[in-house]
DNA sequence: TTCAGTGTCAATCAGGTGATTGATTAACTT
DNA sequence: AAGTTAATCAATCACCTGATTGACACTGAA
């Protein structure tokens, strides 16, 4: 982290004479312009889902945050209102692209397994959702419609025979969610005990199948 | 945890006076004697384990643990050599109580009740232990014995008949174990499915029999 | 009673935290 | 060209962290 700050003043100097009498003044510049709120914003959240998913939100610093980010910290108060303010952007911003684990038609064996892809390619999301539970003081939003959405999209595989009436829809439901969430929760015993690291296409290759294999044997008789 | 801390000046100089001079003096005091360093261990491991299982090793602040444990926070830097040697007498004392997940003969269902049962009724190791494998400058000792040990048993099980050999032992010991612990990882998401308590009998009772049914659907053809 | 050793604690320390302040400048408007 | 606004940052703030210090009382032995 100590390479990464970069803002001295010498360097402020530098812009002031050299830049500022070599550029065109009159260039708004398309896409590199030094000053841009949004583009800030973006590389603060990015860099705060690393550090969050990372640390979680005790452990995260946000000197850290603006570091990867490569602005100044002061903006995180600017923009966000502080580090919590930070946070809780995050995880609104993640809940909105959040699907659901509905998808009616789709076989339940294909959402497992790209939900399995997306949390092995970015386990971002996913560790910051287990941050999220395993902290106390940290407020979960009521969020009922899509808990209520899954568990209708459940029974209804269970009444198609795609999935065995046998078992409760809620057991399914968090029983499916740990199984696939497991390799992002516990990377290092996932290791471990594979010999593989989670992250290696041949590590979601293998899961995959096995996954796939579990989902059949938990079919309902009629498929 | 408020009433429990009485260490201020006034409460010394009381003793020194007061009780002194009542109490009989050559009285070494059984069990309840005012000084008593592996009480005040004891005590301070308890209340570790609440606090590290409840914030995290980040979250958690050695005031709150020595507030809790009814004693003085520097008692932690005396017994423990600080914050963070707490935390690693903590994990040391808990792995030397794990069994492992191995019992030859028992019925793997009843090794998973009996996990869940644990576990419900005190979720803080298996907290703890999430923590711990989240926290990325964590240092996961190898213990690669017990892991062995568990994959070993899996298969004996499923040449047995017990669990079906058509999945990989390494993946039903990864997902069981998330099966099993999903209520205490994520006790926000558990109740907002099932509408019960993790810790309440019924959960346990439903979430239980649930359990026992997904095994029999993973069991081997002979069984 | 005296005396040393251990258990305990209040006071303090140095370092780090997130937040605030005020100044400076890029980008835009007139 | 001059003025305005928004974006940015360095410096500083008050606070809190865990650790250290130095004292002191309880305990048991002499």
């Amino acid at each position: 982290m100590a390479g990464v700050t970069g803002q001295d003043g010498s360097a402020r100097a530098d812009r002031m004479t050299t830049e500022r009498g070599t550029r065109p003044r009159r260039a708004p510049a398309p896409e590199d312009r030094q000053r841009d709120a949004e583009r800030s914003k973006r590389c603060l959240l990015s860099a705060a889902l690393d550090e969050f998913a990372a640390k979680g939100f005790a452990g995260a610093r946000v000197q850290d945050i603006a570091s990867r980010a490569g602005v100044n910290k002061q903006l995180i108060s600017y923009y966000f209102g502080g580090k919590e303010g930070l946070y809780r952007e995050l995880q609104r911003g993640w809940q909105e692209t959040e699907a659901g684990f509905g998808g009616p038609g789709t076989p339940i064996a294909e959402l497992a397994l790209r939900y399995l892809h997306d949390g092995l390619a970015d386990p971002r999301p996913a560790r910051l959702m287990l941050w999220r539970g395993l902290d106390p003081d940290d407020d979960q939003p009521p969020d009922d419609s899509s808990v209520l959405e899954d568990l209708a999209s459940m029974r209804r595989r269970q009444a198609t025979g795609e999935l065995t009436a046998d078992l409760d829809a809620r057991f399914l439901r968090l029983a499916l969610m740990a199984v696939v969430m497991a390799p992002m929760m516990m990377p290092h015993l996932t290791e471990k005990i594979f010999g593989l690291a989670p992250g290696s296409p041949e590590f979601e290759e293998l899961y995959g199948e096995q996954l796939r294999r579990m989902l059949r044997h938990l079919a309902g008789r009629s498929e």
